[in-house]
RNA sequence: GUGAGCGUGGCUCAGUUGGUUAGAGCACCGGGUUGUGGCCCCGGAGGUCGUGGGUUCGACUCCCAUCGCUCACCCCA
């Protein structure tokens, strides 16, 4: 039996992790300048909590969700996105009394049964932004702003696009307009989007096929329909990204793929991630709280898909030293001696390594090149009667006696970092 | 769910019209330096050729099935 990792799941090996590593510290110190605070939420909830978010005709909620019946015939969802779960603690904790205007962001797992491709997994890692209680469109910039930020202290050039989706007064009618628009030239579309008509019919005005563009071209849209609140509401916006000078395209024809949201939608694209195109995405969703059972408060959030980062970074990270001192120690005496210097050195803030496998010298030296050691102690029989042991640079090649207690280990430390400080100093 | 491509040591790949002990580079271990790394030289270990079946005197090579991976469609972060 060779057990593998699962289809679309992945092992992020020790390589990789300091990209990731980076990437998280960014984003913590982005969102903590933005007034953002930490909420950390399961990754399993009822089922009906995603199919009530989400929606119910949604490909999410149909065909990807990761959905089995726990041992007391409860059905329960590995959650396939944040906003959901953030909201129901919200609610369930009622954190609207903490402030009027609540900023919360994770990090963390989120589950899809899709097939696998690249940039895209069945585990995948986001980061996911809410704002909650704030209806301004400033706030919908602010937002924008907080991931243009992340990705632009990670390097990683993406665009920004952003639509208005309206609202509950305007968004129907405009629906109806543009099926009636292609249910009159529905033959002449491609049989995907003959399908779309009835199922999704904004997702046809993002058709790559030729024929159905040219079918396109004097379809209505969005933003045309719009009513005089949400009109004004998407001015303020690009008028805040104007103030903010952070640059945007808007795009009538964005779709997304959750029904919760109203007004505002964004997405940072790219074309360096193969077929998938988005980095990060999000927009506004007033009235899914009070959907949820909470307070009928407006908000506003965005998802950044990690491993999606990751690839944009290049994967190549500045490898840092993994080791100050590594203790090269021959004999039993020695072994013992170095343990117990390796521990003190420890303690004391050191990153010190020794070899456990009583391997010969140039073994020893080799383990230490490896790890990347500045130094490396040699403590054989012939110094502990010295009563000196053998420092060498490894990075120069120098290397010199310094003397030491061999009987005190703690002494000892303490003559070994004074020595590597004064020679950090030079 | 649909389609295409690919499965040979840890990694990247060779492998002639089917022919005898399946190779290389990198990585790993050891030696050259009886106690000194990164370079060089020498040696070593490591592979049920994804799996199962079939054709054949003989299969890594041909056929079928199956599993897995990758990319794309769909959709999305």
């Amino acid at each position: 039996m060779n057990v593998k990792a699962l289809k679309g799941f992945k092992d992020i090996l020790p390589d990789e992790t300091p990209v990731w590593r980076r990437i998280e510290a960014v984003a913590r110190e982005v969102f903590a300048r933005f007034g953002f605070e930490e909420i950390r939420v399961p990754v399993v909830e009822k089922t009906e909590l995603f199919v009530r978010s989400i929606g119910e005709a949604t490909d999410i909620v149909e065909k990807e969700m990761y959905t089995f019946a726990d041992r007391n015939g409860v059905s329960v969802t590995l959650r396939p996105e944040g906003t959901a779960p953030v909201l129901r603690a919200f609610v369930e904790h009622g954190l609207h009394v903490r402030k009027p205007v609540q900023r919360l962001y994770t990090i963390g797992p989120m589950f899809r049964y899709e097939r696998p491709q690249k940039g895209r997994l069945r585990q995948f890692h986001q980061v996911s932004a809410e704002v909650l209680g704030g209806a301004a469109p400033f706030l919908d910039a602010e937002v924008m702003a907080a991931a243009w930020s992340i990705l632009e202290e990670l390097g990683v050039d993406v665009s920004l696009e952003i639509n208005s989706l309206g609202c509950a007064a305007c968004r129907p009618a405009f629906r109806q307009e543009l099926v009636a628009f292609l249910q009159q030239r529905l033959a002449a579309l491609c049989p995907d989007c003959q399908r779309r008509t009835a199922t999704n019919p904004l997702r046809v005005l993002d058709c790559k096929n030729e024929a159905c563009r040219r079918q396109l071209a004097g379809a209505p849209s969005i933003l045309d329909a719009l009513c005089s609140g949400c009109r004004s509401h998407f001015h303020a916006v690009r008028q805040g990204l104007d103030l903010l000078h952070i640059p945007y395209r808007e795009n009538p024809f964005m779709v997304r793929g959750l029904d919760y949201y109203c007004r505002t939608t964004f997405e940072l694209v790219t074309d360096a991630l193969g077929a998938q195109s988005a980095v990060g995405a999000g927009g506004r969703y007033d009235g899914l709280l009070a959907r949820l059972g909470g307070p009928d408060l407006p908000g506003i959030g965005f998802g950044m898909g990690l491993e999606r980062l990751t690839l944009l970074c290049g994967g190549q990270e500045a490898s840092g030293r993994d080791c100050d001192l590594f203790v090269a120690a021959l004999g039993d005496r020695a072994r013992s001696f170095a343990f117990a210097l390796v521990h003190r050195l420890r303690r004391s803030g050191l990153r010190a390594l020794m070899d456990t496998e009583g391997k010969g010298l140039k073994s020893q030296m080799k383990q230490a090149a490896r790890a990347s050691a500045a130094w490396t102690l040699i403590v054989g029989d012939n110094e502990m009667e010295e009563g000196e042991a053998v420092l060498r640079d490894m990075r120069h090649g120098e290397q010199a006696a310094l003397p030491l207690t061999f009987d005190d280990p703690l002494a000892a430390a303490a003559a070994v970092v004074q020595r590597l400080g004064v020679a950090a100093e030079a």
